[in-house]
Parts: structure tokens; C-alpha cells; sequence
DNA sequence: CACCCCCGCGCG
DNA sequence: AAAGCGCGCGGGGGTG
């Protein structure tokens, strides 16, 4: 479909993807037709943007099953095919929560989207895209990668539109236990203020602003502390009575700045009817980040402290079901590596305890600073030292991240197990490392080359492992959202609320939270199986169901 | 005043 | 001051 000045184009296609007819309407008419298609065929939505349409169709209470998002697939196929011709789209991108007011020109721009045909133009898109994928290496992947990447931005949406279940009463007794009464705007809460204080009676600097990075570390070498920046890490360090506080300081003045009184006013709008919590309504960007992960464009949903999930509460008479995936991606490393060796340490609920029974590792925290090493590419420390017998005892899995990492230094790209593809790496990257093959370049040229080629490299090494996670995260969201919709109507259905890279939060009536907690887990089961074939490597779960988030622990 | 960068810290 | 990846956000501090 094409939306364009008030007015949406809708073609109706054969499987060999003809037209077979098509109909044009006002955008207020769309959610009444998809309706009439969803309950007669279900048929695959294509469109360009899914924030553009989504909105619509669920202020209108109507569901979809499928859709292709072509913004989202065209980014995906630009970094896998870059030597293919992508010519300019001109479509009109929508943030979400920003559907743009009708003006007064829109309707003589009617017109031309009439004799413009931009149905036409986003079915040339689709077949472009089609075509692209037919011919790579892997059509099959790609398929799955495109098809779960717009499942993805449909769940956003939807997420959006219903909005995490939030108790404001709950977030406010948190808030003024740890900081003391709301304040005036632009004053500091009682408690905060009076650590600030004690603070600047320690440092004997009676102006000082902690807030000020600048200011606090000057004080802080007057009053004799050897540090360099202000950081906690540096702080923990040190010996001095106005550690402590300051520490404290810190952690309250962070809470009141990110998740305080402002952000609750700015993000949790308060329940319409006493039967239903307030609801917090996270931006999610499906594709935000560069490896396949969700980023977030407000109201910080992926940083949500643990400090305050306890304001995280179903409605009356409703549960959380609260799922995260267990080590996911030293398990997707198996997988895709085909590590037997990896795979048989990840039998049981913790991989990291199955590599300290297979000799690997002498504790549970070395198991896993050892994994992360191989995972981030670390060079020193524990991690470094660990490396050798990681390598030797996997070395399967250990040589794809070696070979992505090997790959990235020498400027190359790469892709997940579905064929997200990295990014070549920045111009600058590229002059330095021209410059440091030059005759006679320095020695510092010369190492500044070998420093950020290493570092691109340990930026691709993560790139296969973090981006097929999120992939199979994606499939085991969509895989979800289709079994939860096989449950109920859409007013006492089950549905997604949260997610954050390895784990979701599902809102469910009471009665079906146990039935919920076991789709979650086949959810996930099964979409290993779509990307992976038959099952080698397992991926357990921990579930939880509660009331409030923060009563899952994990 | 708007804009940008840096710092520091929250999450996985 | 994180050793080692990917993000977003708010405050400070500077610039135009």
C-alpha cells in the first residue's frame, strides 16, 4: 500500500506478485479494509513505513498478522548488496507518536498522488527488494531476516500503543524514600541536597556544585584525592572520607535526573479508569543499532534501572510474565559455528557452569569473564589470559569470531548467520591506515593505524555474535506475538509490553500467565529451529510470573 | 537563545 | 579508570 496526502493506495497482488487489482480511499477508511482482509485472508502487508500505518490501525483496534516494513528491509539490503543500484525513495518517513496533522495543502496534493501513481512506486521498491533477495546467496535467510525485522516494527508499535503497565503511586514512594519530597522544579529534593552539604563541609569548597564534573574534580585535588576524573570506578579507589557520600551522591542525583519526577510527568500517563495501572509508553526503534538491536528515542526504555522495576505492575487481576533467555549469545555462537563441543557445555540451564565442568575455567565468574572476552575481543587482564584455553577447547566457535575479527582489521565487512551485514569501516579509518603504508610514515602513524584497525576489529568480532543474538531475538519475539494471538480476543489477550535484547515482559491475565510462561519458552525453541535447523544447541529460560517486575530475579 | 560535544552512568 | 562490544540520556560547559 501507498499512503501519500490524506489518501492510501492499496494493490492487491498475486503470488507471483501481479496485480490483481487495486483501490485508492481516504486514509480514515484503511483500518475498516484491512480489517475485511485480515478476517478473509491474512494477507502479508506491504508498506513503507510501519510507523506511518500501525498507529492507524490500532487507535482503530484493529491487528494484523504480517507485514514487510520496505524502510527497515531497504537499510538491511543496501549493507548486504551495496553494488546493486538503490535508487532514492521518496517516502515520507514518521517517527512514531508523530503522526503529522492533516494541512490544508494535503488535499490539493491529492491530486497528484492520483495521477502520480505512488502505488507504483512502492510496488517497484518491493520488487527491487524481491529481486535482491532471490539472488543472494542465502534467499532463505534473507527472507527470514526481512520478515523478522518488520515483525519487529509492528511489535514495536504495539508495544507503544498499549504502553508497559506502571504504578506512578509506587515510582513516587521510591523516589521520596531515596530522595525526600518532589521538590520545586529546578531544586534539589531534601535528602540530595543535604548529602551536597556534607559534601562540600568534607572538601571544605562551600560553592561547589557536585553536578559539575569540572568543579567537583578540581575540589576533589585540592582537598588532596589523586584522580583523574570524577567516574565512581576511580572514586571506589580511593581512601577518603567524602567517597562514600559522594557515591551516594551520585547514584540519587543520577536516579532524579534519568528516571525522576520530570521523566514519570514526561512518559507514564496515569490509568484512564481505577481497573488499570498507569502506562509507560517506551519509543522503541526496531534497526536503531547498527548490529539488528532495538535503540530507544525517548523516555530511555532500554535503561530502565533496577532500582525502580518495582513500579512495574500488571493491572487487577492480571500477571507479568517475565522471561529472559539464558547466555544467549555464547549459545548463538554455537549454533551458528556448529561447536558441538560449546554446544554440550550449554546443556543445562547455565552455560557458563558447563564451562567450568568441562575444565575450561576454574569458578563460574572466570567461565563468563572468559566468554565475554572471546565475545568483545579482550586483549589483557583475566579475560586475555583465559583466552589460549578457550580457543583450544572451542575452536570451532572461537574461529568465527577470530576470522570476523581478522576481517574487520583489514577493513572488510560481515555478516550475521541471516546476512545482516556490517558497515565498512569510516573514511578517517581508511586515511590512517593509507597513511601508515606510506614509505617512511612514523611510528606513531604507524601505531595510531594498528590501534583502530584492532579496534574495528573487536567492533566486527561482536558484530556476528550480537547481531545473529538479536536476530534470533526478533524471531523468537514474532514467533511469540503469533502463538499469543491464537489465545484470545484483543481486549483479554496476552500481549508484549517490554523487551530489551534477551528478555520480555508479557502482560497476562491471570489465568493464562502458566500457559503464556510455556509459549514463551516453545517461542523461543522454536525460533532456533527456524534459524538453526534441528536443534543441537539448547536455549533455556528463566521465567518468572509476578506482579511486579521487580519481583523476577535474575 | 539554540546547538554541539564531553562526561558519566544506566541497560544488555 | 574499565581491561573488552553495542546503545540513550541528561547535565555541564563551551560556541555562535
Amino acid at each position: 500500500m501507498a499512503v501519500q496526502g490524506g489518501r492510501v493506495e492499496v494493490l492487491d497482488l498475486t503470488e507471483d506478485r501481479r496485480v490483481r487489482s487495486r483501490s485508492q480511499l481516504p486514509l480514515a477508511g484503511l483500518a475498516r479494509l484491512v480489517a475485511e482482509r485480515e478476517a478473509a485472508e491474512a494477507p502479508r502487508w506491504v508498506w513503507t513505513d510501519t510507523n506511518q500505518v500501525a498507529p492507524l490501525l490500532l487507535a482503530a483496534g484493529v491487528r494484523i498478522g504480517r507485514c514487510l516494513d520496505l524502510r527497515l528491509c531497504r537499510t538491511i539490503l543496501q549493507h548486504a548488496f551495496p553494488d546493486q543500484s538503490w535508487p532514492e525513495p521518496h517516502w515520507p518517513t514518521a517517527a512514531i507518536g508523530q503522526q503529522p496533522e492533516p494541512t490544508l495543502l494535503d488535499g490539493l496534493l491529492d491530486e497528484d498522488a492520483a495521477v502520480d501513481g505512488s502505488g507504483e512506486q512502492v510496488l517497484a521498491e518491493h520488487l527491487r527488494q524481491q529481486e535482491a533477495v532471490a539472488a543472494a546467496p542465502s534467499p532463505g535467510r534473507f527472507r527470514l531476516l526481512l520478515a523478522a525485522e518488520s515483525a519487529g516494527a509492528l511489535i514495536a508499535a504495539e508495544i507503544y500503543h498499549d504502553g508497559l503497565p506502571w504504578d506512578r503511586r509506587v515510582h513516587d514512594q521510591i523516589l521520596t524514600a531515596e530522595l525526600g519530597q518532589r521538590p520545586a522544579p529546578g531544586a534539589r529534593p531534601q535528602r540530595l541536597a543535604a548529602l551536597a552539604e556534607v559534601i562540600r563541609g568534607l572538601l571544605e569548597a562551600p560553592g561547589l556544585n557536585p553536578d559539575s564534573p569540572v568543579e567537583l574534580l578540581r575540589a576533589l585535588r585540592r582537598a588532596g584525592l589523586d584522580v583523574t576524573t570524577t567516574s565512581k570506578w576511580a572514586l571506589r579507589e580511593v581512601d577518603h572520607p567524602v567517597v562514600q557520600p559522594l557515591l551516594e551522591y551520585k547514584r540519587m542525583a543520577r536516579l532524579l535526573a534519568a528516571n525522576g519526577w520530570a521523566w514519570m510527568d514526561a512518559w507514564v500517563v496515569p490509568a484512564a479508569d481505577p481497573g488499570r495501572k498507569d502506562r509507560f509508553h517506551p519509543e522503541y526503534v526496531p534497526g536503531g543499532v547498527i548490529t539488528g538491536r532495538w535503540a530507544t528515542s525517548g523516555g530511555g526504555a532500554l535503561q530502565l534501572p533496577k532500582q525502580i522495576r518495582a513500579a512495574v505492575q500488571a493491572d487487577p487481576g492480571w500477571r507479568l510474565v517475565v522471561a529472559d533467555a539464558a547466555q544467549i549469545e555464547p549459545r548463538a555462537l554455537a549454533a551458528m559455528s556448529g561447536d558441538r563441543g560449546l554446544a554440550e557445555a550449554g546443556r543445562g540451564s547455565d552455560l557458563y557452569q558447563g564451562l567450568v565442568d568441562a575444565g575450561v575455567a576454574g569458578s563460574r565468574n572466570e567461565a563468563k569473564v572468559a566468554m565475554l572476552g572471546a565475545l568483545y575481543g579482550a586483549t589483557t587482564g583475566a579475560a586475555g589470559l583465559l583466552m589460549p584455553r578457550l580457543m583450544r577447547t572451542y575452536p570451532q566457535a572461537t574461529r568465527v569470531v577470530e576470522e570476523a575479527a581478522r576481517t574487520g582489521e583489514r577493513g572488510g565487512v560481515v555478516r550475521t548467520w541471516l546476512g545482516r551485514t556490517s558497515t565498512l569501516p569510516p573514511a578517517s579509518w581508511q586515511e590512517a591506515q593509507a597513511a601508515a603504508s606510506q614509505p617512511g610514515a612514523s611510528a606513531a602513524v604507524e601505531a595510531r593505524a594498528r590501534q583502530s584497525a584492532r579496534d574495528w576489529g573487536r567492533f566486527t568480532r561482536n558484530f556476528v555474535v550480537q547481531g545473529t543474538a538479536a536476530e534470533l531475538a526478533l524471531c523468537w519475539l514474532a514467533e511469540l506475538r503469533r502463538r499469543l494471538a491464537l489465545l484470545a480476543e484483543v481486549d483479554q489477550r496476552p500481549h508484549l509490553v517490554y523487551f530489551l535484547h534477551d528478555e520480555v515482559i508479557v502482560h497476562s491475565p491471570g489465568p493464562l500467565a502458566e500457559q503464556v510462561a510455556d509459549e514463551v519458552c516453545a517461542s523461543l525453541t522454536e525460533a532456533a529451529r527456524l534459524l538453526f535447523g534441528q536443534p543441537r544447541v539448547e536455549f533455556p529460560l528463566q521465567t518468572a510470573i509476578v506482579s511486579s517486575y521487580a519481583d523476577a530475579e535474575h
